[in-house]
RNA sequence: GCUCGAGUGGUGGAAUUGGUAGACACGUUGGACUUAAAAUCCAAUGGACAUUAGUCCGUGCGGGUUCAAGUCCCGCCUCGAGUACCA
């Protein structure tokens, strides 16, 4: 009997079907075990080798329970929901239901095949309105919610609203928008309803808002950061830019704190952990308010900031004390020598009838200006030509007059008041009416504007030299001033046309602008200039930075472009070329009452001060930003929503599931619109509870529904609870189940959902846990990443030719009347021998002569026997000199018969590649199976293939050489002609041989390269495992049933040796499954059943359990054994063989005697043996003597059970 | 740049707390069976020298600890994954 593998497998297949042997029962007494995969979105390009890893992993993990004697739940179903169908639908009309269900059928038929232990009675499809039903229900539970920040929980909204009843929202601490207004419980009741939603809105987990999103054009839709890559979609790699829509968001923000501490209470991976953390991004600093230095700021009722001022004083003792008498002194002489503008602008100020006194050259701080109407505070200048050389003084001078002082400066060339002096006072007289102008003394002319700023280094804050907001920032249009306007609009207007990609591609760009405003420094109270600058992030933190450059690297660069101070506030540090950013080093100086002191202590401190001035506290900010929900595409779950007067409402839970309507495009509409725009039965009718005709709305009775979508991640973030009572109708699963099943023991899956679907799931899982729905904080104890599989790719090597032609003719390029491919032992050697050319020593002409930098070999005819260059070749390449010679002759031959008066000057050898499965185990390819490939078999059909010898086989020449590609790991891609599919797999070797070799490649969690050829290694295992069973006459099957005692009726018992090899084959199984290491029990197998097969086992008291060992990786062939073994019930919940300790014992112990640490010979001793007694032993030995050669050695080390080390 | 992971024969990979490096398999070479091929079985297979015993070198590189290091420590190099102006 040889082993049928696919009769076996097909029979076991269809047994476990029709018995539903895997069928997990949810009310048992057995313990449970929940073994879970990640969910996969059935593509239409099928599986291939590398998907069913984690399946297969996860298989043997959940069999294994099972004959441990678990209750095990092990499901499988479909994220149908998806991009790519609706993709589909959208080039071919293909309803995305049509797809997906053709592609489920596919998926499904290539999992049967491998035989996997899925309990198929509970598959879920997320597309399925009886799943999505719960996915609308969920999300009516997270409108329905809030975060109450001191129970630190998610509470019914219902407790808000009582909260704002009685009390307005003072005392509340939620997790809320940033902007909410506060209210008292009298301002709530005054509220429309209308307002009453708006204000909830704010607080509810699930909220409507504008928001900047990532959109993509060209697939219509928002994206998701993480479905991002490098700027462009993930998926079609389109460009996304940054635009603002009202979207449904997740307020997962406010479960940041918990996401990360919750980690610590899963066994995941590190790296899977660590990416999450990054993700969530955590820091905690301090929240600093900066005022704004007003524009025109207060000057009377001691509010102003001007400390030199004595009050007492008059109030056109506008100078500073110290110099007003130098000041003074000046301006009297500058009065009496106007120059001629001066003195025809002051005459035309006093003769005209302005209702406000100027002054002339009058003293103010430290300046002596032109023109002055001290109340209200309007300096007019008029510039001479003697001011272009000092316009930078100018400039600071107005700069603090305006800052500083409040007074308002405007200018006049000497040309425009001596041409137009009509001109002149016009604008003199309209900028008195300003009402931006201080408007008189002592009256606050507009609200002071504060800017805050996060920072983890408040330790710093004597560092900062100016401030940065980014160029979206709401207060950068109110704190330009009119001197910087045009250029802050300038760069705004440039950074929102560079995309989010440019904005990355070149961080090393620095830009920015000056606002014109000042900011008030805390404690210092100097005035710090506001910049802004797009390295500044809008969506992190406040948007704003106070700039510290001697210590950030990005402040460092941004102050060194547009030379701003860098003043250093660390001690002992140089800062001349680099900021410096090591907090543990950190000593601050130059910090008022900050100096001396270390990072720590420092930021405590200030936090302290920052507290007691109102301008600041301590903070944690998280990178983590609440999750865009709404997607503008047909293929998803329609969200429970309609419209009234533009609020949202739920659709109440009873009247669930809203059911995707149909469609007649896929597209967006005409007006932008989501592609449920196009639906004509789109309407909620609150009276009837249904959906009725568009054509109805009337906003009394019938209202609009919600036209966008639930992303991808919505209805896979909660799967794996709904496998636990799948077709409940009543509730999203029953409360028996779910305290039977709890949580997933074991999930495997992919890396790449790190941040996505694991970070929304955990999410959901713990909104669920505080509303009481699931019992468990976290949804799985145990995760494992399985690595990729990648695929090894063959490349064969296409002659291509440089010629040149005549370009008057019209000939287009030459070509091979036949392409040409060489293999690649060929392809080295020739090579090899252009890579010797390029790196001979002849001179760089010669060197031009025959090869060039393109990869053409030319010229080489020149090369002939006794020339010099000739005479470097060794004997390899002489001959491969004349392979290629001979090449050469026959390209330019063809081209020459071809009559188009090209000539050929050289050759190269291009790879291409070539589907894998025409190439066998020794990368020998199938040149005629290659030529029937229905592919491609055309471009082949009449190429001549050039083999390993350079024998040219259509020449007539068949050296018998062989046809060799050569190979290279990628990853497996339908493009690179290297995806191999399970199917064909199975279909010669049997879903066993494909389960081990997956298993056999190496650790689950590396990635590794596939290679068809090894399976022959696992195959070969499974036929010695068959015939271990058939040791009969002619293979028939032959089992000793010899019981394991006695040996009576001349029946042998096992021979110690097998029991020995059963037991430690148990033992290291039983190890392996437990670690996941799954590829060195394949080896123990492949041991043990080599040992057995030599020991010519027999007895049934071994290869019963061995069959039980077997199962959970080759389940089929174990099965069919099982019953061969006289079993007529399924080998599935057979107890797992119990490892007995007892047969492993030695009787002795081969030693390995090392000399120095060097291993030199062994010594077979008794196991037993003291520590003295295996000294002397090997002491005595013969060989230990030899070794030593007379001398005493310093020390012997004895380390029983392991190994003797004699020193010296 | 930062974070994490990994470097072992021609290849995939073993080596459990420091204790015989290269298990197991692929590939390669030779042999048996066969008219032949496939399949199967047997033998050899890290490198170098010696081909009889044997000797030396070998786990990315350079140091160190130890009787003993792939494994531990220090410093580098290379590759891979994630992330990216996160204040």
């Amino acid at each position: 009997m040889t082993y049928d593998f696919r009769k076996i497998e097909e029979k076991w297949q269809q047994f476990w079907a029709e018995n539903q042997t895997f069928k997990a029962d949810n009310d048992s007494q057995k313990e449970k075990f929940y073994v879970l995969d990640m969910f996969p979105y059935p593509s239409g390009a099928g599986l291939h080798v590398g998907h069913p890893l984690g399946y297969i992993a996860s298989d043997i993990y959940a069999r294994y329970k099972r004959h441990k004697g678990f209750n095990v739940l092990h499901p499988m179903g479909y994220d149908s929901f998806g991009l790519p169908a609706e993709q589909y639908a959208i080039q071919t009309g293909q309803h995305p239901a049509i797809t997906t269900e053709t592609n489920i059928n596919r998926y499904r038929e290539q999992l049967d095949k491998i035989g996997f232990s899925f309990d198929w009675s509970r598959e879920v499809r997320t597309s399925d309105p009886n799943y999505y039903k719960w996915t609308q229900w969920i999300f009516i539970q997270l409108f329905n919610s809030w975060y109450n920040k001191d129970a630190d929980r998610a509470e019914d909204i219902s407790r808000l609203i009582a909260i704002f009843e009685k009390e307005g929202n003072q005392s509340v601490n939620a997790v809320c928008d940033e902007d909410v207004a506060l209210f008292s419980a009298a301002d709530w009741q005054a509220f429309t309803a209308k307002q009453q939603q708006e204000v909830l809105l704010q607080y509810r987990l699930t909220y409507l808002a504008e928001t900047e999103v990532n959109w993509c054009p060209a697939l219509g839709t928002v994206l998701a950061n993480d479905e991002i890559v490098n700027g462009v979609s993930e998926r079609g790699g389109h460009p996304v830019i940054r635009k603002k829509m009202t979207q449904w968001s997740m307020r997962i923000s406010a479960y940041a704190q918990r996401l990360l501490d919750d980690l610590a209470m899963v066994d995941w991976p590190q790296p899977l952990k660590d990416s999450q953390t990054n993700w969530i991004g955590r820091s905690e600093g301090a929240e600093v308010t900066f005022r704004v230095l007003p524009l025109a700021p207060p000057q009377g009722g001691g509010t102003t900031s001007d400390l030199n001022r004595d009050s007492s004083s008059p109030k056109f003792h506008t100078a500073d004390s110290d110099i007003y008498g130098v000041l003074l002194e000046r301006a009297k002489d500058m009065r009496k020598n106007p120059t001629k503008a001066e003195a025809k602008l002051w005459e035309a100020l006093r003769n005209r009838n302005l209702d406000s006194k100027f002054r002339i050259q009058h003293p103010i701080s430290r300046y002596i200006v032109d023109f002055v109407c001290l109340e209200k505070e309007l300096i007019v200048e008029v510039d001479g030509e003697i001011h272009q050389y000092q316009l930078n003084e100018d400039a600071e001078r107005q700069l603090l007059l305006e800052q500083k002082k409040g007074y308002t400066v405007i200018r006049f060339t000497n040309d425009e008041v001596l041409n137009d002096i009509d001109e002149v006072v016009y604008k003199i007289e309209t900028a008195l009416n300003s009402p931006s102008l201080g408007g008189g003394r002592g009256e606050v002319n507009s609200q002071a504007q504060e800017i805050s700023v996060f920072t983890t280094r408040p330790d710093t804050i004597f560092g900062v030299s100016f401030m940065t907001l980014a160029p979206e920032h709401e207060l950068v249009s109110k704190i330009t001033t009119s001197g910087q306007k045009e250029e802050v609009e300038a760069y705004i207007a440039a950074t929102a046309k560079r995309s989010e990609r440019d904005r990355m591609a070149d961080v090393k760009t620095i830009t920015g602008a000056f606002t014109g405003a000042y900011a008030e420094h805390p404690f210092s109270k100097e005035p710090i200039p506001i910049w802004i600058g797009d390295y500044v992030l809008a969506g992190y933190g406040t948007g704003a930075v106070m700039s510290v450059p001697c210590g950030d690297q990005r402040d460092y660069d941004f102050a060194k472009h547009f030379n701003i101070p860098i003043p250093n506030i660390f001690e002992g540090v140089d800062i001349s070329e680099l900021a410096f950013a090591d907090k543990e080093k950190t000593v601050i100086a130059n910090s008022d009452f900050l100096n001396g002191l270390p990072y720590k202590e420092a930021v405590k401190r200030v936090i302290s001060e920052l507290e007691q001035l109102g301008q600041g506290k301590g903070k944690i900010n998280y990178r983590l930003r609440d999750a865009v929900f709404s997607r503008q595409r047909y293929w998803g779950e329609p969200f429970p929503v309609y419209y009234v007067d533009g609020m949202p409402q739920m659709i109440s839970a009873e009247h669930l599931p809203i059911i995707l309507p149909e469609v007649e495009k896929y597209l967006p509409t005409e007006t932008g619109e989501p592609p449920l725009g196009n639906a004509t039965i789109w309407a909620w009718d609150v009276g009837k509870s249904a959906v009725v005709s568009n054509q109805l709305i009337d906003d009394v009775t019938v209202f609009p529904l919600e036209l966008n979508t639930m992303p991808g991640w919505a209805g896979s973030s909660y799967y794996f609870n709904r496998y636990m009572d799948p077709h409940n109708e009543k509730e999203i699963f029953s409360k028996e189940a779910m305290d039977y099943w709890q949580d997933v023991d074991l999930y495997i899956g992919g890396s790449e959902h790190a941040t996505g679907h694991l970070l929304y799931s955990r999410f959901w899982q713990k909104f669920l846990f505080d509303k009481g729905v699931v019992p468990k904080p976290e949804f799985a104890k145990k995760l494992i990443n399985q690595g990729m599989i990648t695929g090894t790719s063959a490349f064969v090597y296409r002659v291509d030719f440089e010629a040149s032609w005549s370009l008057n003719k019209k000939i287009k390029e030459p070509s091979l009347t036949k392409p040409m491919y060489v293999s690649y032992d060929c392809f080295k050697e020739i090579d090899d021998l252009y890579k010797f050319i390029l790196s001979s020593e002849i001179s760089a002409q010669d060197k031009n002569i025959f090869a060039n930098g393109n990869g053409f070999t030319k010229g080489l005819a020149s090369v002939i026997e006794d020339t010099v260059f000739y005479n470097l070749l060794d004997g390899g390449k002489k001959d491969t000199l004349k392979i290629f010679m001979r090449l050469f002759e026959y390209v330019q031959n063809d081209i020459r018969t071809q009559n188009v008066g090209a000539i050929v000057h050289g050759l190269k050898f291009s790879p291409i590649h070539v589907k894998v499965q025409y190439v066998n185990a020794s990368d020998e390819l199938d040149i005629e199976e290659l030529k029937r490939d229905s592919e491609f078999g055309e471009e082949y059909k009449d190429a001549i293939f050039i083999g390993e010898k350079g024998e040219v086989l259509p020449f007539g020449e068949d050296l018998g050489g062989a046809f060799k590609v050569s190979r290279e790991v990628e990853k497996m891609s339908k493009s690179k002609y290297n995806v191999v599919s399970p199917d064909a797999i199975c279909e010669e070797y049997g879903a066993d041989s494909l389960r081990l070799y997956e298993m056999f490649l190496g650790p689950l969690e590396q990635s590794k390269p596939w290679n068809t050829a090894g399976i022959t290694g696992t195959h070969g295992f499974l036929k010695k495992l068959w015939r271990l069973y058939h040791s009969g006459r002619e293979g028939q099957f032959k089992v000793d049933n010899s019981p394991l005692e006695g040996g009576e009726g001349g029946v042998a018992e096992p021979l110690k040796e097998s029991l020995k090899t059963l037991h430690r084959t148990i033992k290291k199984v039983e190890e392996d499954i437990e670690n996941f290491s799954f590829n060195t029990s394949v080896s123990t197998f492949m041991i043990a059943v080599n040992e057995l097969s030599a020991q010519k086992c027999t007895s049934r008291a071994i290869l019963e359990p061995l069959a039980v060992l077997v199962s959970p990786y080759a389940p089929h062939i174990a099965e069919e054994l099982w019953s061969k073994l006289g079993h007529t019930t399924s080998i599935a919940n057979a107890p797992f063989p119990k490892f007995e300790g007892k047969y492993l014992v030695e009787s002795s112990k081969e030693y390995p005697i090392s000399f120095n640490g060097k291993v030199r010979f062994k010594v077979e001793l008794p196991a037993d043996l003291s520590k003295e007694e295996i000294e002397a032993a090997v002491m005595a030995h013969d060989k230990t003597q030899e070794q030593l050669q007379g001398r005493t050695p310093k020390k012997v080390i004895v380390v029983p059970g392991k190994i003797v080390n004699i020193v010296g």
